[in-house]
DNA sequence: GAATATTCATTGATATATCAAATATAATAA
DNA sequence: TTATTATATTTGATATATCAATGAATATTC
């Protein structure tokens, strides 16, 4: 009785949402990582995206982390490696010596130049034929579902 | 010029939903893992959903892999891991010696049983108030983000 | 100002992701 | 049957994820 109550409410985790929610951003990443791969070869989507970042505001290294969803520790090492590929160049923050400032080196806006436009081409491919009132449906359940998640977390 | 045209189409990567995605799916694994963590300290929500899978049927192991889009790698060191916690059993496969047999161990079904309801609550917490006919649509967008992104896959 | 607490970043340990290469077995072609 | 090819899994190397601990600088409290 019991095992079958549970049973019922027990979806299979293939039907769930949350596992196609799991599929698109793996099939995604994997689309983008193999079309950039082709352009730069020693570069990864989530560098890029970082790299992306650093070029735009004046943000520090955690603050850039929680723009792209990664811990602190992994930032470090991310940025240390992107250093010796000469894509990003890092001091010393002089008002508050914790902080670190960071900028992308000339090799790095070269680099974000070359994969501009196979950027925009993977977010075109991945919502083709989805439309603005979709997107915007998309976009909304989405941020229920992250609020959900946020609320439950302290 | 160039560079104004470039930024035009180029849309700062968090107006994306494609960002929307990826932020939800983290946000949702980081609650999970903390409520699997509050009743089974050393077990990950990848290494319960894989032991789910092994549950229900008698897949080979890069047949679970692809079920939880892990490389074939990736899914024979968690594996390993598994069975030295005592959780899964493997055994070759006699009619194809190349294969694994996957069992779940007594203790492993004894876990799959604590962590049961709390698996429901996790997705019941993260997808409340969405509503059937917004799961319906979120589903429907998603498969074609999936599609889309396999499509400019080989 | 000295002690304490907080913040930003790094490092260590272990698990996982990814690609390439290696093993072992099975299926197919010659 | 032997050689070749294909399939299932493992292992190596390197990068990243996560948690805990540490270091360095700043802020707060007394």
């Amino acid at each position: 009785m019991f095992d079958i109550s549970i049973k019922m409410n027990f979806q299979t985790p293939t039907k769930t949402v949350l596992y196609s929610i799991e599929e698109a951003i793996k099939a995604y990443r994997k689309l983008s990582q193999k079309n950039i791969s082709s352009i730069i070869p020693d570069i990864t989507i989530d560098q890029a995206l970082i790299l992306i970042f650093i070029n735009q505001d004046n943000n520090t290294q955690s603050e850039i982390a929680d723009l792209v969803f990664k811990d602190y520790a992994s930032m470090s090492r991310i940025i240390s490696l992107m250093i010796s590929k000469d894509y990003v160049d890092k001091t010393i923050d002089n008002k508050d010596r914790r902080k670190t400032k960071l900028k992308v080196t000339k090799k790095g806006k070269k680099v974000l130049e070359k994969l501009k436009p196979m950027i925009i081409k993977n977010r075109d491919s991945a919502l083709a034929n989805i439309s603005e009132k979709e997107m915007q449906t998309l976009f909304e359940t989405l941020q229920k579902i992250i609020s959900n998640c946020q609320l439950n977390e302290n």
